[in-house]
DNA sequence: TATGAATGAGCATTCATTCAT
DNA sequence: CATGAATGAATGCTCATTCAT
């Protein structure tokens, strides 16, 4: 119960040197090598068999590090997970920004953002639903502030808000809707629509088009 | 190794007399008493404690039952999960049901069954979340026939259904998204919608209010 | 631990009605018949699945009684072991029994006995080895009274002096080996020799001959 | 679900490093300690318990280390015992070897190995029946394989082998008995000789003559 | 006499974490 | 910094036996 190394469980915003000790001493090579495979490791196995299902002995045993070393880098389990789940956020954030297209219509630029997110549902299989898992150990406050789903839902408020201040959207409503509400309910359709691709093996195109439309819709844009 | 109990894993439109015998023999009150309890205290453990919190020792202390009284209604602890996640979703079911209004136009109808659900969160909290849970050990074809979050979704599609046939859409779109796919978005949203709710202490009426306007525009309806 | 039915395991020649109280009431159809399917499917159980391997449950229900008959019949499982590897005994006792042919030199009597053994071996397969077992439970007193192996090293040792006194033996050799050990040493043989039959399927007329000629070179008769 | 270790049901022809990782790695002294001490309190429970009887824990306990270690040595419970009773037949067999005098007549060779099971089993009592127990999980191909009874058969066949190509045997006769045939009685009759010995207090010299002088005849020798 | 639901001590096994080397 | 053997509380589940009906 003892705990003399820090707690990272709620600092999202810390850099990759979240294991780092309080002394400004160099982060060492090897250091960060095997922080990196246990990593990667960690990826392959909360994907593959869930949070629950995954062993830290099954994950430095995949890194090809002592199983001794995980605590060196993590202090427990769960810190793991919440460095794995962020990393995959702030993945997904990179892929998305990089398929906005500035000069587009609303609609052409969530599409993009879909799209984005399709992507890269496809091209990294079952990352996004195990990011997204509830570990259920989380307080009301730690979930707010470093969640991924929380974090996600954060992002989409952000764009939606620009969306706004653009004037996007069609003037004769009140729509006041609270931007980050906005933002769960995008979240979980995504989700959600996400999981149906997957289920019932829908080609992306079309899935993309219909969760674009939707949503679309559901913020009252013109389709 | 051996099993006196039929496995009741993925059979969701059973009975509520899931664990009898095939024999058309009678429940016997005092194990119908005796599985009513063991549910109870279930639904309660998990809401509170989550799947992985909560051990099938505790069910049968809360439910004030032996331990072995467990196992004599259900295979596992998996299936008694699913067993109160359908309980629960059967619920939800009836309650929509009677929040259901005929002769109102369709944004109304929504917003009952929305209101429904934000009503029966209320008064159920935690049992939304809680049965909706992955537990991660389903195959694609089990989630697709068993699991809660996909019977709910099929729910919502022939609402869908009912409401086109009635023709109270738009006729001016070529709107054909698979029912089955918008009411996976509905499930996702609602989630997070509720979700958010919770987090940030909303209102009920507002949160009903929110999320009806939104679906009710990702489905093309009039506002 | 308090037990009011009288301990049944140590009494091997009481009559079928073990389990009878003392009373002096008939034993009722009704009663027998029980008993009967109980033993039944003790015996089908117990040569399936092993001493270990077989619970009282799947003995009553393989019987198609109720689980709680079981103990009407039994004290516990210990006796029920004992009540079927007993009567295994005994059948095979009326087995070999009825092999003997009077008037025949000791080597065809003894290949007659053999041949009895591996015929009822073959037509009950494994029930030897079930009664057999060791359940590992008994006192050495209990084992010399009650456990079937004794009990047929006795029989075993009977037959042996029988011969003896037959004069069937060459007299050259003051052979004065404790009947008992021989009979020990006989039924070890068998019993190994039949699960090299087993396990190497070894036809039955070779079997029978070669456990006869190394037993009857054993005792020291003319081959 | 997961397993590090390699399974050891089978192999039991490995050194003793059998629950070492397959690199060629050193052993570790604390490890190797670590299995010792494991494998004393299994031969001294299994032994005084019996397989069914002694539990992991109970091992755990009486080596004095974490009861998690056991499953750092050994799969599970029958692979610990297997572990046993191979030691125990590999010791029997180095005892017997060690009694063997070359240039002595047959009769007094199996008269050496006979006082040497017996001396064994005088000075490591319970030991053989323990080793020999049959636990009843095995396929026939294990047990052909892999069962101490049967191994020790075949160490037996091996010696029968030999006598026969020296020659020892008279010639008058056309014993072609199968050796492995042979060395099953010899078991057989062995272990059941120990256990009357043991039942009925039989002195170690009068039981090595009798058990002696019966194999040799029951082999065809010159008593 | 028969039933079968109930019992709870007991079991084999796991796994997040520690620590000696 | 790294290692991997060690730990032991905890877990899901079993089963011989009891008992109310």
């Amino acid at each position: 119960m003892q705990t003399d190394k820090m707690s990272d469980h709620g600092d999202v915003a810390t850099t990759d040197l979240k294991d780092k000790k309080k002394t400004g001493a160099a982060p060492s090579k090897r250091r960060m090598e095997s922080r990196r495979k246990l990593l990667a490791a960690a990826r392959t196995l909360f994907i593959e068999k869930g949070y629950h299902g995954t062993r830290p002995q099954d994950i430095s045993k995949l890194a090809g590090v002592g199983h001794g070393t995980f605590y060196l880098h993590f202090t427990d389990k769960l810190a793991c997970f919440l460095a794995f789940a962020n990393e995959a956020c702030d993945e997904l954030g990179s892929f998305t920004q990089a398929h906005m297209k500035p000069n587009s219509t609303p609609m052409e630029q969530l599409r993009e953002v879909i799209a984005g997110v399709v992507e890269y549902s496809n091209a990294n299989p079952g990352v996004l639903s195990a990011a997204l898992t509830n570990t259920n150990v989380l307080t009301v406050e730690e979930v707010k502030t470093s969640s991924p789903m929380e974090r996600w839902s954060k992002n989409w408020a952000d764009l939606i808000v620009r969306w706004r201040d653009e004037g996007v959207w069609n003037e004769d409503q009140d729509d006041d809707a609270d931007p980050l509400f906005i933002g769960h309910l995008i979240v979980g359709a995504i989700g959600q629509g996400l999981a149906y691709g997957y289920l019932y093996n829908i080609e992306s195109n079309k899935l993309i088009d219909d969760i674009t439309r939707s949503l679309m819709r559901s913020m009252n844009g013109e389709v």
